[in-house]
This record gives structure tokens, C-alpha cells and sequence, in this order.
RNA sequence: GCCCCCAUCGUCUAGUGGCCUAGGACACCACCCUUUCAAGGUGGCGGCACGGGUUCGAAUCCCGUUGGGGGUGCCA
């Protein structure tokens, strides 16, 4: 039997923004497709055609994109939006009652709790199976589950049985004939000759009924998988309500995709080796479902931040300045895009690079560079000002500033001078100097950047910031 | 209620019966380096949920308990 093209399904739905569990299982699926020469299917799930809002699926495939998954590259195919198919979905279901896999009931949701609850059961009874109902208004169709069990097939997670007297009767077409979901999702991937579901583990429970549905349907079920979910620190399903989910968000913010993607690739699964942070193409050379975990996994920000740090001290000077250009030229900046000097901030990047874990920490190291104040940060000034040598050694420092040769060295040597002098060490005695100059009280080697911002600029700030502490 | 899944340091993981007095990474702590802060280096803290089996031998296999999570819609 020649084997067909693995065609892998990912199947997110149009919420207006892309979730990081849907970015790793989409990973999954794009390497899936690489390894195997197959295909990533990018079907975007709503029957509801009025949630079809095509900037989020292009938002989908841009964050897609961000992460490596491009959409023109001959792996990829779609986007397709599910309720296109709306009208194979009724057909498919009255396909079903004519193979006697599906009947019509008249029961209101009510009415079936209510039978339930009288006779102690958990679900729908099957009270219309024989009653051979037509469709009408009011009439919803079900699918008959058979007797036996079901046996669901899961790569990660190997045979899950389901006693099919567990399983309730499920609805397939609304009362007023539309599809729901579960059908419509089975009746596209058949039609798109899907061969694998791979997706999260909170599908699990519909599994054995989509089995069920492509077997009445005469189709052979596909390969499934299902990867467990991510949680926060409750150990509860990420949420867009309580947790940042968006991969846009973490996009914003100076994350780099391949932190992210490597990160993402680190939970539920691990590289071989000691280290974690690997090439993606060693991700996709080893990565192998059979081996993915089968318990929840936390998304913690501050290893994804660490991870990001790493990358970001990987990259060479240009590559990491040619990063910065994003967050330097948004508007969120807090200089006038006229005063920005970018001969200034290339010099000034290799103090920043290893300062930082993700892009927007970056204009925090370098703004007093670019403003025509620094902001001063109140209570550090007050703390810096506070010793009794501070005032008097700033003075001095500023007396030798107006003469001394303006570089980086020679004014750390008359600082250090001003030092010896009243037995201060450097990196005290440089606390005051900072804060004129800067605002704050941290941040990268100091002179540096004075050898930057100019003698009689430097000379005001330090004048100024003397004047504030006189105060 | 019913069904399903899960269980190794705080977190992410390695581990598929002897290589495990359980390895790595993040976080945390200490020290070194140092111009503050980082980065880097060195070291430290810290775990097989519990109880029964099986076996010469169990983190690894089986059963149970407990604990977590998910599903259970005429939502997707």
C-alpha cells in the first residue's frame, strides 16, 4: 500500500489573539510535517461564520510566521475557515440518518435533565432512538453510540479505553439545523484527508466520539495525539482571563522567537543532552511525540526570560543592535525621536547586551543619553546624597571634569584620584556621579556613556544635580 | 455525580528493572571577578506523593490510596 502524505491539522480558534499552548502545538505539528515531508494544515475552527474576522486569522498566521511556521513555504496549507464547509456538514448528517447512525429527538435540554435526574442517570437516556422522529423545528439529530467500547489510539499516551455506556447520545445538528462543532470538525478533516490530530490533551474526552463519527462515516480515524496543556502556577489551564497567553504580547515586549520557540519546545519535551537551549534544527531532528511527557507543564516567564537573555547574548553586536531597532523606534520611548543618536546607541550596545533578558528593558539603560534630563529616580538621589563625602567629592570630581581629557579611562582616573583623596572606593564613590548623569542609581559602566553625552552637558547635569541636593 | 488524564528538586525536565548515595536547566543562596547593575566562573540548597505487591534487585512493572487537572452544552 503506497502511504499517503501525512497531513497534520492545526486547529485554533479565532479569539483575537494566539495563545503560547497553541504556539508549542502548532510546533509540534510544523515539525511533524517536516520530518515526514507532509503537510501543516492551518484550518481556523468556528461554525459560526460571523466570527470570521479575517484579521484574526491573519493574526494567526502572522504570529505563525513569528515563530517559523511560514505560510508560503510548500509544508503549509490553508488558512481555511471551518464553516466554508457548512454545507458538507448537513449533508454528512443526513447521511448519517440514512445509515441509521443518526435519529431526530424532540427532548428540550430541560426535558432531558429532568428524564435524567428521574432515572438517576448521568446523561441523555436514548429516549427518541426508536421513535423514528423527521426533522422539524424543535428537532435536534443525534448520534446512536453503538454498544462496546472505543478505543482511542493516542501516540503519547497509548490506548485509552472508553466504555461507549458512558457516552451519551450526542447532539449533531442543532434545533435549527446547524452543525455543531464536533461534527463539522470531523467532517473537515475527513474531507481534508487529515492523518493526524495532534492537539491538546483537554480534547481527550471528545475523542472517542469523533472515532465513532468517522467510523459511521466510513472513513478510517486518523492518528491521535494529545499533548498535554500548559498551566499557570495553580496548576490551572492558562487562561487569557488570569494569565499572559498572547504570543503577541510576549512579541511585543523584546521576546525573540527563537527564545520562544526553544522555550516552548522545552516543556513536555527535552533535547537529548545537558543543555537545553539547542538549534531548531537540532529541535526538529530529535523531536519525537513518542517522547513527549504526559503531565501538565507551568509556562514560567522568568525561564522563558532567562532563555531569552541567552539569545540575546548569542547574537552578534549588529544582530543584537539590528533587534533593538523595534523598541528603539516605537513610540513608547520615552525621548523625542529628534534627540536619538544611533552612532550613540551602537556604541553604547555592548554595555547594554549583556544588561538585558528581554528587548524593552533596553531603553531603561540608554534614555538619559537622549532626553535633555535624566529622569531622576527621587529616593535613589536622596540615598546617593545622603553621605556626608557625597557632595564635596561630586564637587571635585566636576573641578577635574572641566579639564581633564574626555575618555572613558581618563575620567575613571580622576574619579578613582578624587577617591583616594577621601578614601572613598570607586564603586561608592561613583554613586552620586550616576545619578547626575543618569537618574538612576543602576546601569551600565558609567563612563562610558559620560564620554558620550559631552564635557559641557555632563558638567551641567553633575552642576544641576548639585544644585537639587543644596536643595 | 459520571468519564478521562496525570504524579521525579519550588519550576521545566533526564531516567523505559541494576550504570541512581537520581543527572541537567530556571529560580534561590554563597563565594570569585568587578565601576553600580549585569554577564561570566565556582560551589551550595533542594526531589522519586503515600501504602501494598512482583523481583535477587524498583523512580522505573502491577494494585490501591491520596492529591491535582481536564471533560461532561442545541460553546468552539
Amino acid at each position: 500500500m503506497a502511504s499517503a502524505t501525512p497531513r497534520y491539522r492545526f486547529a485554533p480558534s479565532p479569539t483575537g489573539f494566539f495563545h503560547v499552548g497553541g504556539a508549542r502545538t502548532a510546533l509540534y505539528n510544523w515539525i511533524l510535517a517536516l520530518q515526514n515531508d507532509g503537510v501543516f494544515v492551518l484550518r481556523v475552527e468556528d461554525t459560526d461564520e460571523s466570527r470570521n474576522h479575517p484579521q484574526w486569522t491573519q493574526g494567526i498566521v502572522d504570529a505563525l510566521a513569528w515563530i517559523g511556521i511560514d505560510s508560503s513555504d510548500r509544508h503549509f496549507e490553508g488558512p481555511y475557515f471551518q464553516s466554508a464547509y457548512a454545507a458538507e456538514h448537513v449533508a454528512a448528517a443526513e447521511a448519517l440518518v440514512k445509515s441509521g447512525h443518526g435519529y431526530y429527538c424532540d427532548l428540550t435540554t430541560e426535558q432531558v435533565q429532568q428524564r435524567a435526574k428521574e432515572k438517576g442517570l448521568n446523561g441523555y437516556d436514548g429516549y427518541s432512538r426508536d421513535r423514528g422522529l423527521a426533522p422539524g423545528p424543535g428537532h435536534v439529530l443525534r448520534f446512536r453510540v453503538p454498544e462496546g467500547q472505543t478505543v482511542v489510539r493516542d501516540v503519547v499516551r497509548g490506548d485509552v479505553e472508553f466504555a461507549n455506556d458512558t457516552i451519551e447520545d450526542f447532539v449533531l445538528l442543532r434545533s435549527n439545523g446547524s452543525p455543531v462543532f464536533l461534527l463539522a470538525n470531523v467532517v473537515d478533516d475527513i474531507a481534508m484527508n487529515i492523518t493526524h490530530v495532534v492537539r491538546a490533551e483537554e480534547h481527550l474526552p471528545n475523542a472517542p466520539k469523533q472515532q465513532m463519527l468517522w467510523n459511521a462515516l466510513g472513513a478510517t480515524p486518523p492518528v491521535w495525539a494529545h499533548v498535554p496543556v500548559l498551566v499557570n502556577e495553580q496548576r490551572k489551564k492558562l487562561s487569557k482571563r488570569r494569565d499572559k497567553v498572547a504570543v503577541e504580547q510576549y512579541r511585543q515586549e523584546g521576546i525573540l522567537p527563537a527564545a520562544m520557540v526553544n522555550y516552548l519546545m522545552t516543556l513536555g519535551w527535552a533535547p537529548h543532552g545537558d543543555t537545553e537551549i539547542v538549534p531548531w534544527s537540532q529541535i526538529v531532528e530529535e523531536f519525537k511525540l513518542e517522547s513527549v511527557n504526559h503531565s501538565p507543564a507551568f509556562f514560567d516567564i522568568k525561564k522563558l526570560n532567562a532563555f531569552n537573555g541567552e539569545y540575546i547574548r548569542l547574537m552578534s553586536l549588529d544582530e543584537f543592535i539590528a533587534a533593538c531597532q523595534p523598541i528603539i523606534n516605537s513610540e513608547q520611548v520615552p525621548w523625542p525621536a529628534n534627540r536619538f543618536d544611533a552612532s550613540v546607541f551602537k556604541a553604547m550596545a555592548p554595555l547594554v547586551q549583556t544588561r538585558v533578558a528581554v528587548l524593552s528593558e533596553v531603553p531603561a539603560l540608554v534614555d538619559f543619553l537622549f532626553m535633555a534630563e535624566p529622569m531622576i529616580d527621587e529616593a535613589a538621589f536622596a540615598k546617593a546624597f545622603g553621605a556626608e563625602w557625597a557632595r564635596p567629592t561630586l564637587v571635585e570630581i566636576a573641578t577635574r571634569f572641566e579639564k581633564c581629557a574626555w575618555t572613558a579611562d581618563s575620567l575613571k582616573t580622576e574619579v578613582e584620584a578624587v577617591g583616594t583623596q577621601h578614601d572613598v572606593k570607586l564603586g561608592k564613590l561613583q554613586g552620586p556621579l550616576r545619578i547626575a548623569i543618569t537618574g538612576r542609581s543602576i546601569g551600565t559602566p558609567l563612563f562610558e556613556p559620560i564620554e558620550l553625552l559631552g564635557r559641557d552637558e555632563s558638567l551641567r547635569r553633575i552642576n544641576s544635580a548639585l544644585q537639587r541636593a543644596n536643595r
